[in-house]
DNA sequence: ATATATTTTTAGGTTAGTCTAAAAATTTTA
DNA sequence: TAAAATTTTTAGACTAACCTAAAAATATAT
């Protein structure tokens, strides 16, 4: 069994090895968890002695399978409960996460699997992101950033790079949702801005924000 | 704001002050919780810092109206989340308890009373147990222990004293649940037994059961 | 290639929450 | 009411999870 914060490491790691193959440095997940270097270097040790983690000094680590399979199940708990949150609560994605932060380390496997029938096997989070199974599995689909589609190109809004409260009540207010159609109608080369169309609206949006949305191109 | 650990001890604190009107003592509460009374002995001066209760040395300890007030918000969550499980998730009463023991400790006002809502604002528990409304207060309804019934008395079963998960499964092999009229036929002297009808069924029990059925007589 | 900068680890400390053993206070018994 | 038993507190230690500061290793720049 692992401790809250130990599934706090494995969750960061497991999130850190989506971008690389290569080990995950000490600093790197410290920046995550927002901790210190020194702290990560003594869980890990931890870690290790548990085979959830390989770890040689000054390499950085990387999940063992083992590991991976408990950072998945997390994952996979966070997101049902962000859904139950949203679907069953009433809540809006942008007050869910922290809710889930909590939620997620809920020991019990006949809660998250009644949970996950109660809501009709989701398989994808408020914020667009895929649900692991139960073996710890996803479903990745292939999407882009909205910053780099070309102009005329079109697609469907099917995530969030960026889930903080602020960015999504941001696309609340411009009638950004997951599941719209979007079209790029002007790119400028100045500031990479964008001007898209979205319900028949045309919208004018900054780079930033463009880095932060994914495109399923169609 | 409370850990985990000094939210459990309010808990068992509140829960030992329902049969007395003095202090609780060290060893009832580490009798309770299961540690040592010089683990109690920390902790209730660490409360008292903060608040939550009156400690003087050797006297026991007594919930200030602040720490009532923590306590019975915790207690409130612990039976939600029980109402939860059994009404949503297709949990039986035996089995929700340790789950409710860990979701009592989420911390998220509206989490709580988006449930309350979702429930439709439920005023026991699975095991007959009142829900403390926001500002603590419980409604008290007048009940008896079956074993303090008289021949020929009569009333609703209404709570358990004990919630053990070998009591309840024992109650549901008998088919005694909550709600059920049941009459005393016969008590038998020479061990305190008692012969009741529930359901046009005569049913045996013993003093042991019948000291942890409550009643309410009608 | 050497000096400089950065990253990582180690060493030593802190706090929360627990424990055992012993001392002190209170309660019970005779 | 004095001795015995029990309860409670204190003293000192341990572990998990942090921290700061310094040392060691690695990476970068000239
Ligand atoms: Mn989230
Ligand atoms: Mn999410
Ligand atoms: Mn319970
Ligand atoms: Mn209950």
């Amino acid at each position: 069994m692992f401790t809250l914060s130990e599934e706090n490491y494995l969750k960061a790691i497991y999130h850190l090895e989506i971008d690389t193959d290569k080990g995950i440095s000490t600093n790197a997940i410290a920046k995550k968890l927002i901790t210190k270097a020194s702290s990560v270097t003594d869980m890990i040790k931890k870690l290790s002695e548990k085979e959830v983690v390989v770890y040689k000094k000054y390499q950085g680590v990387k999940l063992t399978n083992f590991g991976k399979k408990i950072a998945a199940n997390i994952v996979r708990k966070h997101r049902l409960w962000e859904v139950f949150l949203v679907e069953k609560l009433n809540f809006s994605w942008d007050e869910v996460h922290d809710v889930a932060e909590q939620l997620e380390h809920i020991k019990s496997p006949k809660l998250i699997d009644q949970i996950d029938t109660f809501l009709g096997f989701p398989t994808h989070d408020p914020h667009g992101d895929p649900i692991p199974d139960k073996e710890g599995n996803i479903n990745t689909i292939e999407k882009s950033l909205l910053s780099t589609l070309l102009k005329n190109e079109s697609g469907i809004c099917v995530g969030v790079n960026d889930s903080s409260s602020e960015f999504l009540k941001f696309l609340d207010k411009k009638g950004i949702k997951l599941g719209k159609q979007i079209t790029v109608l002007e790119k400028e080369d100045f500031d990479d801005s964008l001007t898209i169309r979205i319900d028949d609206i045309k919208l004018s949006i900054s780079n930033k924000i463009a880095n932060n949305l994914y495109i399923k191109k169609s």
